[in-house]
DNA sequence: TTGATAGTACGGATAGAATCGTACAATTGT
DNA sequence: ACAATTGTACGATTCTATCCGTACTATCAA
């Protein structure tokens, strides 16, 4: 696996946003944000290598961070360094309104 | 002009976080935030029907409102209607740390 | 009416994103 | 040792974005 992750310094508001700008990978961060999963927690509706390239944006953007485990990989929300950058900016996207987004 | 503006029901999460996740449109945006502006106030480098494109980008995600006055556009931020969707999220955007973010 | 100004529309080039299938690697359980 | 599980890596395809130049429209000013 590659295991890159951007530092707290390193990460970029255009690069975050184009990150969650994807309806796959925004639902998956909200997914995250609700409790660290694994990849298989997440289902999707397209392929397993689909999912590995979002994970991979989502992680090179800074936005979660990626912990194998045995033959899994843990993944969390990098609040703090979101928070740290960018604050208020993840919660104001999870409390989206959502009444008319379908 | 195309002049298609979506609702505020209609905005969606994905599409306003993908408009603003360019670093030209990010940089409109904060500029149009500053006081209402004409297209010819923006200067970003590249040509003139390359920010037609990205206007087109930010009027339809609903980010900007355009309002043809002669011959020229008055464009200003549609932060009424953002606030009541997403709540905070324009403040966060604006407010970011931009200290290392080159 | 002629020319300058402000911007759009369109076609085309290039680059990047999203997707899939297949093949592979590492770990775990039998 | 073998098979199952979990995910990555790679190559190919298709779709979308970015960008430009040129041509065009509409407005305003002389």
């Amino acid at each position: 696996m590659n295991d890159h992750h951007p530092t707290r310094e390193d990460l970029r508001l255009p690069d975050v946003l184009l990150a969650l700008g994807n309806p796959i990978r925004l639902a998956a961060v909200k997914q995250i944000a609700n409790g660290e999963c694994i990849c298989s927690d997440f289902v999707s509706g397209v392929s397993k290598s689909t999912m590995t390239h979002h994970w991979r944006v989502l992680r090179e953007a800074g936005v979660i961070q990626q912990r194998p485990e045995g033959r899994v990989i843990y993944m969390s929300l990098r609040q703090d360094d979101l928070e740290a950058r960018f604050p208020g900016l993840l919660s104001a996207i999870f409390n989206a309104d959502h009444a008319a987004s379908a």
